[in-house]
DNA sequence: GTCTATAATTTGATAGAC
DNA sequence: GTCTATCAAATTATAGAC
């Protein structure tokens, strides 16, 4: 390796866990990425589920705290979702494996109740969404809807094409590049249809057909 | 086992290899979950790769023949979106595991060029939403729209919950029932949210800040 | 067909020289 | 600190009796 081992190490497990996950992963392919041998990995972090959750801890922590501050700017309301938006795409195109990763991981833990989750939990991320979806509102700004439910559509808009990123591939027939410009339209699709439909007058209610 | 071992297998493996993923799995837990030996695995299904990809191309292509049928149907073209937001909440409703198993196990294909990805590419589900979009477009019944992006709002809406249900249901504090509830909601939400935005008048087109 | 026993391989982890 | 060599455990796969 050319940097200090330690980090060196850090960096290589972080791609081979983001690319395979805990299970997939091997200390021989980490060791090989940093340009080490095998024993070095257990010198510097004892064990590979050591190694792995302290990743783990950092990029969920690091992800779920970067989203919090937007949040707080004095924005708009429309402007703060367009900067969420456009902040979780630059995140994920630089690194694509990201969100499959948290998300898996995460669905794999035997206790929910670990640090990493109870940080979710106790984030305020979901409170000042929820006061400033009220506020807007309230001013009549945008129409009645539930803050929880606006997030989640958010969030799925922005998220979902990364994780979907070989299906949307295969289905749309693009190439890297044609999938990167794709993604980058779509950062400007998902703005106006959210904003579109928080700003529709009301009409006759859409009536949901009882098929079931 | 009750039943022929050959489904009892089947069965095992599926719920394992759903529940952990292929490399998360291990043949010892499938054939205690099938109640028979592992020697009866391979004798059935060869190996443990063989068994994995026969399970997950299955539920690949049923999962994505199960959304043209909707397309073809002769309901209006917001009843068919409201079908499909059904249908897609129905079966992951039935099955939680089954989107981040497909997502996860097919960004770990090292060739994306197998018969299943093949399946995806050639079907038409994409172009007969197209020409669905585009006339309703023409008859000036929803707002112009690229029916790619507008496909993918749609997809995304609906199976993100269930990709990020951990997630969830952390941020919200929400049980098992609350979650299912929540759920429930969304279904109408996501709907109204899609009608909403689809039929919004035009206003003073949103403007993308540049930020970055 | 189904089992027990075991082989063959992979893989996480450590001992010990330098 | 870093390496080579090796162990111990886990895991896939098979041989062979019944």
């Amino acid at each position: 390796m050319s940097k200090n081992p330690e980090k060196a190490i850090w960096d290589a497990a972080r791609k081979i866990f983001l690319s395979r996950g805990l299970s997939g992963a091997r200390m021989q392919d980490i060791a090989d990425e940093a340009g080490i041998n095998k024993a070095l990995l257990h010198y510097y972090y004892r064990s590979k589920d050591k190694l792995f959750a302290q990743i783990f801890e950092k990029e969920l922590v690091e992800f779920v705290f970067n989203l919090e501050s937007i949040f707080t700017s004095d924005l708009s309301f429309f402007e703060k979702i367009e900067r969420f938006v456009e902040q979780e795409i630059q995140t994920f195109l630089e690194c694509p494996e990201l969100p499959l990763f948290l998300l898996n991981e995460l669905a794999q833990q035997v206790s929910c109740s670990r640090s990493e989750v109870k940080c979710m939990h106790n984030n305020n991320l979901r409170l000042l969404f929820r006061e400033l979806v009220k506020t807007e509102i309230k001013e009549g700004r945008i129409k009645e809807i539930d803050p929880d439910q606006l997030f989640i559509h958010v969030v799925s808009l922005t998220v979902y094409p990364f994780l979907a990123k070989p299906m949307i591939q295969a289905m749309m027939d693009l190439s890297e590049d044609g999938y990167k410009e794709f993604i980058q339209v779509r950062k400007g699709e998902i703005c106006r249809f959210v904003y579109d439909s928080l700003s529709a007058e009301d009409k006759e209610k859409f009536s949901i057909t009882k098929i079931f």
